[in-house]
RNA sequence: GCGGGUGUGGCGAAAUCGGCAGACGCGACGGAUUUAGGAUCCGUUGGGAAACCGUGCAGGUUCAAGUCCUGUCACCCGCACCA
């Protein structure tokens, strides 16, 4: 077959039908959304990654239409971030044009696949008319305190020169290019994802996402359950604590700060001044290596002030030390070093005391020892232990009216502010007399200009362009400055996949009941390195426009499915300074785009992926071009007078009928590659019944139907060939799945394993209709049963209807 | 350190509720066809001469374990001073 004309042939077909159109109008046909992520419009052609994440997931969305659902699968493109200007700053060509070169050759690409992306809903989040609405999100999610703006110390990347979120930051380093991330203090912008932090937690439980990913979510968002206390200072100040130990409480022998903390220097004493200053000068150096070291040696400095623990009125010491984070909990610890590692090694370098009042049940207690234990030396909470000690312990803090019960999270808000060029503006003026001021949304887009000087220096570049930047304030008129930052580009992903459900709306970023009728999306298709970053922006997107009333639906992604990742023929990532990587496009070329479909269908479990190796490609393209032989050979048969129905047919109508039955299932399960594996068997037993003298050719002809149709969304242009030489006018995709029939599949003999004490001796066919008595009874009669029995007698027998037999004898 | 995952032929991989390990392919070997090569078609193919042995390793539960339990090793992923 002629792959290539036949490629363009049916594409074009398709294309003058509007084959890939959702219909929004039909109410008859339910409605079903595959969606796959969207890609970032690199200067690379489609990769094979695109290809393993777009060609299968297309032959799900194929599936679903045959099966009868209205199917909806947009595509679009993720057209704004950093690539883009580091290829600007080293070329000299600027971002939108690369851009949207880019995006013509991958559009030009992904057509070519044949998928049946419905390019009517397309969305390039760089464009006027799709950023224009994430700065409209930008402005619902202000207006209602869900975006605000403050100092706070933020991670930035030297090397990038803007700030990241927390998600952006892998082991200390930039996520994006791996550089040393270095701390800040910076004035910027945050969307408060952590309201929603026990939504998100919860909301887990109902999706249908694999258990990893979910685990990494409620990892990031890491829920603990504990204790606030308050420590009340000479100073007349207070220090609050959190602790998930307040059965430990007894045992504080000092207090820590952060370095950070607002009050670490209002508590400085004079004596005390300069090394504390010190100390937090060196605290905001000291470089990210040094601090994630595992066994970094704790340091700290004392203030020179003391506390009163509540519970007992000790006096201890407060302490600065960066073993405290600022950002989690209060930004201050109560220490228990007899019970806690990090305490106990700091008590220990600085010689404070540590006082044992948790002991192990019926052993030595070994310091520091940081499980549950019995409490000791806590007065009247004495041989308590664990949960019920602390929330003994609690009850009396809150009676005390210092603290009580808290439930703290890891979750951070996201720092939505980037010091980059290509991206969306923030829709923020700052006036000198009313401060910051939202842009109203009539005057939406802030438009991002073309002409700016974007070497990095970081600075964001819409600071240089005065024009950008000067305008007057919509609240007083008064001369005021524009926002020079744009927003992280995981905002615009954070809802694209509601804006294809209404992508041509110029009043609204969507209509509400356009997108409660296509909305959640039913299967999600895309990379796990997502997990804890647009995966958890766009539930939390979800949820805040649920509560602000633009939709109607809690999550936005149903069903996730992760494709795992090809890596290079050496088991290395593919990259260029691999040099490993594996270009489909002479794959395509040479075998087809069906073929290479197939093949990453075929070749890969599709969930775990693994290393590239086209050896199998050869024998899929020559398993498609056996389908091809075999089924126009059966078209030209005639059919005979009284076509037999005998064994020979059953066991061919039981392969279809098995096939169909079990493809359908892997298809659902995305087990492709198992799938295949069916239609190469079903192919093999019409072979088969096909070499016989004598045959029922309707049967035959129609078993042969059954596999085109069947292997259609796998080989979607190949298919519809066939399906044409077959002599049908419509399309293969208007044909219905095939459905088994549960009498077919019904056979009246099974094989069964016959085993003597668990070993085989034989295998024995047997009428499914008996019963497991009488299976026993006939088992016994077989000879090599009765050679391994004997004389011996048979004390148990253990029956497995369609499989198995075993006799128990001794 | 914490959380999760993976480990099966020469290779990619399969294996419903615990029920014949290795489906389907690749490769290899043998044969047919062919002047030859290629292509195609048909067989064989976990190891072992055999009894038997085989799912990282060692135990356990069971009539029966790749699957369940305990311990252990290796690799991968995520988080990592979260009090």
């Amino acid at each position: 077959m002629d792959f290539k004309s036949i490629e363009k042939k049916w594409q074009t077909r398709w294309e003058k039908a509007k084959f890939n159109h959702f219909d929004r109008k039909d109410d008859e046909r339910k409605k079903f959304y595959v969606l796959e992520m969207f890609s970032y419009p690199s200067g690379a052609k489609l990769h094979v990654g695109h290809w393993y994440n777009y060609g299968p997931a297309d032959s799900y969305a194929r599936f679903k239409r045959m099966q009868g659902y209205n199917v909806f699968q947009p595509m679009g493109f993720d057209a704004f971030g950093l690539p883009a200007e580091n290829y600007a700053i080293k070329t000299g060509v600027h971002p939108k044009d690369s851009t949207e070169q880019n995006i013509a050759t991958m559009e030009q690409q992904l057509r070519a696949m044949g998928a049946m992306f419905d390019w009517s809903a397309e969305v390039k989040t760089c464009e006027e008319d799709y950023y224009c609405w994430t700065q409209w999100m930008f402005l619902q999610l202000y207006k209602n305190g869900l975006a605000y703006r403050k100092e706070a110390p933020v991670n930035w990347c030297p090397s990038c020169n803007t700030v990241l979120a927390n998600e952006q930051v892998e082991g200390g380093v930039c996520e994006r290019c791996g550089t040393q991330v270095v701390r800040k203090n910076l004035t910027q912008w945050f969307f408060k994802i952590t309201a929603y932090a026990e939504e998100l937690l919860t909301g887990l439980d109902s999706l249908d996402w694999p258990d990893k990913t979910k685990n990494m979510q409620r990892n990031w968002i890491g829920k603990s359950v504990g204790c606030e206390v308050e420590f009340d200072c000479e100073s007349g100040d207070t220090i609050k604590v959190y602790t998930t130990r307040c059965d430990t409480i007894f045992g504080v022998t000092y207090v820590v700060l952060a370095p950070e903390h607002p009050l670490a220097k209002k508590l400085t004493t004079d004596e005390q001044r300069e090394a504390v200053e010190q100390y937090i000068d060196y605290a905001a150096h000291a470089s990210e290596i040094e601090r994630l070291s595992a066994n970094r040696e704790k340091t700290g400095v004392f203030t020179g002030s003391y506390c009163i623990n509540p519970v007992n009125g000790n006096r201890v010491p407060i302490y600065l030390a960066d073993y405290v984070l600022a950002t989690y909990g209060t930004g201050a610890v109560m220490a228990v070093p007899a019970h806690d590692e990090r305490d106990f090694a700091f008590a220990t370098k600085y010689h404070l005391p540590i006082v044992k009042v948790i002991e192990k049940k019926g052993e030595e207690t070994v310091l520091p020892y940081t499980e549950d234990g019995i409490m000791v030396g806590s007065v009247q909470f004495d041989g308590l232990v664990g949960e019920e000690a602390r929330s003994a312990v609690a009850k009396y803090i809150t009676k005390l009216g210092k603290g009580g019960s808290k439930v703290n999270y890891r979750l951070r808000d996201w720092l939505v502010s980037r010091q980059r060029y290509w991206g969306a503006p923030f829709p923020v003026i700052h006036c000198p007399a009313c401060g910051d001021v939202p842009v109203p949304e009539k005057d939406l887009p802030v438009r991002l200009p073309y002409d700016v000087e974007f070497r990095p220096d970081g600075k964001s570049p819409l600071a240089k362009h005065e024009k950008f930047m000067h305008t007057t304030c919509p609240v007083c008129g008064g001369e005021a400055e524009r926002d020079p930052d744009t927003l992280d580009t995981f905002v615009c992903s954070s809802w694209y996949y509601l804006r294809y459900a209404d992508s041509q709306n110029d009043k609204a970023p969507f209509d509400r009941a356009a997108v409660d009728k296509l909305l959640p999306v039913d299967t999600y298709v895309g990379g796990a390195e997502h997990a804890c970053m647009h995966l958890l922006y766009a539930r939390f997107f979800t949820k805040a426009l649920r509560d602000l009333g633009y939709l109607d639906f809690d999550e936005p992604f149903k069903r996730l499915v992760h494709q795992g990742v090809i890596l290079g023929p050496d088991g290395n990532r593919m990259s260029k300074s691999h040099g490993n990587v594996v270009s489909p496009d002479d794959y395509v070329n040479e075998y087809g785009s069906d073929a290479f479909r197939l093949y990453l269908m075929f070749g890969f479990s599709y969930t775990e992926g693994g290393p590239w190796n086209d050896d199998g490609i050869k024998a899929i393209s020559r398993y498609l071009d056996r389908v091809e032989k075999l089924v126009l050979k059966i078209s030209d048969y005639k059919a005979g007078k009284n076509p037999p129905y005998g064994a020979e047919e059953k066991t061919l109508d039981y392969a279809r009928h098995s096939t169909i039955s079990r493809v359908t299932k892997d298809m659902e399960a995305f087990s492709f590659n198992t799938a295949i594996a069916r239609f190469m068997e079903l192919t093999n037993a019409i072979t088969k019944y096909d070499a016989l003298p004598v045959k029922n050719v309707p049967l035959l002809r129609s078993v042969a139907e059954d596999l085109v149709k069947l292997l259609a969304p796998c080989a979607p242009h190949f298919c519809e060939e066939l399906w044409e030489e077959l002599g049908h006018k419509d399309f293969v995709f208007e044909e219905d799945y095939p459905v088994a029939d549960p009498e077919k599949l019904t056979l009246d003999e099974k094989e069964y394993a016959v085993q003597v004490n668990s070993k085989i001796v034989c295998r024995a066919n047997i009428s499914t209709s008996l019963s497991d008595e009488e299976i026993e009874a006939y088992v016994k009669t077989l000879p090599e049963v009765v050679e391994r029995v004997g004389d011996k007698t048979v004390r148990k027998c253990v029956v497995v209807q369609g499989r198995l037999v075993n006799l128990i004898v001794g």
